[in-house]
RNA sequence: GGGGUCGUAGUUCAGCUCGGUUAGAACGCCGGCCUGUCACGUCGGAAGUCGUGGGUUCAAAUCCCAUCGGCCCCGCCA
């Protein structure tokens, strides 16, 4: 710890340019810069000091013989140091210019620099391209952020806002704040609770998005709204999931899903474009829920490689392989995924493979490769000719590839395929970052059963409008119902996710009483909202996109907290401040609030 | 709640299978020398509760048990 209370003033001279930003073109100029010290090389005579600041590096040049006074000052310098200095920007002779950086054709004479802080030794190193033990990393985040790569990844982030921002006031949405001090609702992700001082034994929710708020500011006439909205869900943590999350968040009146649609479409291309310089070119491809299941075991399929799974129902109906024809009278299905010649799977890998989805999933695998003298493989002998020709067409098959099949019911087979073909794509990689493979997902259903709560649940939300064709469905046969709700996807990672609303109060309560929320319920928890929309309110709908996994798509990291300034870790602690901690017991007594252990 | 993996100098890691002298390396740090380096060079030096606790043993970084923490995953995330 330093004892020295020198609170050194500002030096008289000005900052007049950012160190990275200095180029060829500035030579001859006198500029004042103030930067940390990157790197230090130390001549004995000449002293180069690479000062860094948020913009890149440039190295200043000390000369005991022009300015022995500067030089005494950079003899004293260390790693981290924050410094300013005031010189010529002089170009390089060429034997001595470093085309490795933006910088590298000048210099800075420094003919006067001073000290404004001194460091510690950094814990890691800051420099480019280095990257320390997380942990170290999250515990002096401050220091981390220095990094460049930190520094590039949430200046990305703050350009992706920028454009979203201009884009929707284009568009005319109006940015409107919401609170944060909200209700718990039920359904949905587990709330974070802030108790009530003033109202002793009562708790606020932190939102888990604003929907309901949103919805309000449709009643209430503002036609269209939107905000970059901080969200909370009290979760277990994932590499692209924290407690703590931002959305896009916007909604409109009378929408079609076509029109939100267009809309985010829109908005992807401006940002792609404003941050990455890329085009991308909608419309988008859309798929609906059933049809993305059904090919890709997911409801957010990954476009960039095919490896489709592929029904073969039909191909085995008439089967005297025993499992397969066993299966099929259960009123199971069998289902293949084509593996191209281009990918070539050794025995050991197909056996693992098996393995794993034997314990894991307790599905059998089945294979063939499909050889020029016919079918080869443990099960090949089982497989008449009928169901190969069959299998050939269905899935497409030529000499060289291999033919992956499993039996099963359907809701466990295809998500498990659906796995294996996430991967088989990152083995064989085929999920590179280079390619942006947008898409929709459309018409997913409006509930689905949950065996832990054994009753209907919201696949969105209880708010979701059903699809017109399927009101009846509500009625006979409501798992059968779709929702005219959307989701975007990029590169099998879900961005974001809309629906046209109920605008109506009889069907709003009717969705609460299939969730089995009885009227009394309903009425307490979401009265507000069955009043707000017994007053004219107008059809409305909306989406939300998750800006930190924008951000990064954006930056190509497959860490939430690579874009994000303070994150939490796994177990939602923040390992710099320590939060969460233990509070005074009289700040507990003040809050009616009693801890149990 | 469960599974996997990692934890050794400030940092990155080796050593751990098969227990045995003083636990090594690189980078960083400190000091000397050095006027064109840019990962400067060079000479020297300091630096370790081997995550923590317990056990086995004549002896534990190494084997066993428990526990804490980082990361990845399952469950969970309307």
């Amino acid at each position: 710890m330093t004892t020295n209370f020198d609170f050194s003033p500002l030096p008289p001279w000005p900052r007049t340019d950012y160190c990275g930003a200095l180029r060829a073109a500035d030579a001859g100029r006198q500029v004042g810069l103030w930067g940390w010290v990157a790197a230090r090389r130390d001549h004995g005579g000449l002293i180069f000091i690479d000062l860094r600041d948020r913009e890149g590096i440039v190295q200043l040049v000390f000369n005991p013989e022009r300015n022995p006074g500067a030089h005494e000052i950079a003899r004293a310098l260390r790693m981290e140091y924050y410094v300013a200095a005031r010189g010529e920007v002089v170009r390089r002779s060429d034997s001595t210019v470093n085309a490795q950086i933006p910088t590298g054709e000048i210099e800075v004479a420094v003919a006067e620099a001073k000290t404004l802080n001194t460091s510690l030794a950094p814990p890691f190193p800051l420099g480019e391209g280095e990257t320390g033990n997380e942990e170290v990393r999250l515990r002096y985040r401050y220091l981390d952020l220095r990094r460049p790569e930190m520094q590039r990844n949430l200046r990305r982030r703050h350009r992706a806002v920028r454009a979203v921002r201009d884009y929707l006031d284009g568009n005319g949405f109006i940015d409107i704040e919401t609170p944060i001090l909200w209700r718990p609702t039920p359904e949905g992700a587990r709330d974070y609770l802030v108790p009530s001082r003033v109202n002793p034994g009562k708790f606020y929710a932190l939102p888990q998005s604003p929907q309901l708020l949103k919805q309000l500011l449709m009643i209430a006439g503002y036609d269209r709204y939107y905000q970059i909205a901080r969200c909370f869900r009290d979760e277990d943590l994932r590499a692209n999931r924290q407690p703590e999350f931002s959305q896009i968040d916007l909604e409109m009146t009378c929408p079609r899903p076509d029109d939100i649609i267009a809309l985010v479409e829109g908005m992807l291309a401006a940002v792609y474009r404003a941050v990455a310089a890329i085009d991308v070119k909608p419309p988008f491809p859309r798929l609906t829920y059933a049809e993305a299941i059904d090919r890709f075991g997911s409801d957010k399929p990954d476009m960039r490689f095919d490896l489709e799974l592929k029904r073969l129902d039909q191909a085995f109906a008439a089967t005297a392989f025993k499992v397969f024809a066993e299966a099929l009278a259960r009123g199971e299905s069998i289902y293949g995924i084509r593996v191209p010649s281009t990918i070539q799977l050794s025995r050991r890998e197909l056996d693992d493979m098996a393995e794993g989805l034997k314990a894991r999933q307790g599905l059998g695998l089945a294979w063939a490769k499909i050889a020029e003298g016919g079918w080869q493989g443990p099960v090949a002998k089982f497989i008449d000719d009928a169901a190969r020709a069959h299998c050939g067409r269905v899935a497409g098959l030529h000499h060289g590839d291999t033919l992956l099949m499993v039996a099963g019911r359907p809701g466990k087979v295809r998500p498990t395929l659906g796995e294996l073909r996430l991967q088989l794509g990152d083995k064989f990689g085929l999920r590179s970052n280079e390619q942006l493979r947008f898409l929709w997902v459309v018409e997913f259903p409006l509930f689905e059963y949950s065996d832990q709560e054994r009753r209907l649940v919201s696949v969105n939300h209880p708010f979701t409008a059903p699809h017109p064709d399927d009101l009846e469905l509500l009625r006979s046969d409501p798992l059968k119902a779709r929702a005219l709700a959307y989701d975007v996807v990029l590169n099998g990672e879900e961005l974001g996710g809309g629906s046209i609303r109920i605008h109506n109060p009889d069907l709003q309560m009717r969705a609460f009483e299939l969730l089995g929320i009885g009227r009394e319920e309903a009425q307490e928890k979401f009265g507000f909202l069955l009043e707000a929309l017994s007053y004219g309110a107008p059809p409305h709908g909306g989406i939300a996109l998750g800006v930190d996994r924008l951000a990064m798509m954006l930056c190509g990291t497959d860490s939430l907290r690579d874009v994000i300034a303070f994150p939490k870790t796994q177990r939602a602690v923040d390992l710099m401040t320590g939060a969460p901690t233990d509070v005074d017991p009289r700040q507990l007594r003040d809050l009616s609030i009693k801890v149990i252990k």
